[in-house]
DNA sequence: GGTTATTAGTTATCATGATAACTATAGAGG
DNA sequence: CCTCTATAGTTATCATGATAACTAATAACC
């Protein structure tokens, strides 16, 4: 939109790579929002869906501790702490103490969790199809 | 990461478009970072930043409403007034009353604005080149 | 010209991200 | 063993986004 006048105006950078990245980032936001309404309207959010992902994609394991969660999902540890919270108070994970350190709790899925990334994981491809299909 | 398992089973879109989304969201989201940085290390935020450019950009005026902003920027009402308060109170806005409407002001740069959005739009558009030219 | 609808701005409340600072436990080094 | 450090989790506080519901003023319509 403003781009060209101030860009010619700084001499930074060309003005086509600087257009490309401002459209990327206003894409990549229209999409997190269609994925924000779809999530929300299965009163989940993207970190809870993460969250319920990396758990259930774990090779060997069926549980991990909240900081290997927080290893494997760029999020801050207090809010992967709400967030872990909010999913064990909605009965979408379960949480027991850690053998191997008490400090610990290792964070695995109900069925119900299993139950609603399966109800969830088509809608969820289908819209980011749907939107890469749309775009010019 | 874990896309090709769940792509494949569900048999929703193709797993190269949706990789592709992700990887753009998270190009995006990383530049989004960057940005945020450099604002933040000015006292500025990206929208607070919009704002200026906005009114800077506007042809023929050298003030808009709230409102006008509001039409410009993909923001809600609260936000855009809480930030513009903020904006006002920091000295890079002033505020007249509308001449036409008593209910609206027009908001208009300051100097210290003015000199603000010129100091900081090269390193804006130089952030953005760099980004872009590392990517891979 | 008086009712009704729209618009400009504001307030209250919530969601979701962050950092800083804390407690409690584990682990390492002497 | 006893400190000292690092790690797991938690709490408090703040930033920045949203919606819903409000006030006051304008515009539209008999």
């Amino acid at each position: 939109m403003m781009i060209d006048g101030y860009v010619s105006q700084t001499g930074v950078g060309d003005v086509d790579t600087v257009a490309r990245a401002l459209s990327m980032m206003r894409e990549a936001s229209q999409l997190e929002r269609l994925l924000d309404a779809y999530f929300s309207s299965h009163n989940l959010s993207q970190l809870k869906f993460h969250i319920l992902i990396v758990i259930d994609r774990e090779p060997d394991k069926d549980s991990l501790r909240q900081s290997e969660i927080n290893q494997r999902l760029d999020v801050s540890k207090p809010v992967l702490h709400r967030t872990v919270t909010s999913l064990l108070k909605s009965g979408l994970l379960v949480c027991r103490d850690d053998p191997e350190d008490s400090r610990a709790h290792r964070l695995a899925l109900t069925d119900e969790g299993k139950t609603m990334l399966a109800a969830i994981l088509p809608g969820y491809f289908k819209t980011i199809s749907g939107f890469m299909r749309e775009q010019p």
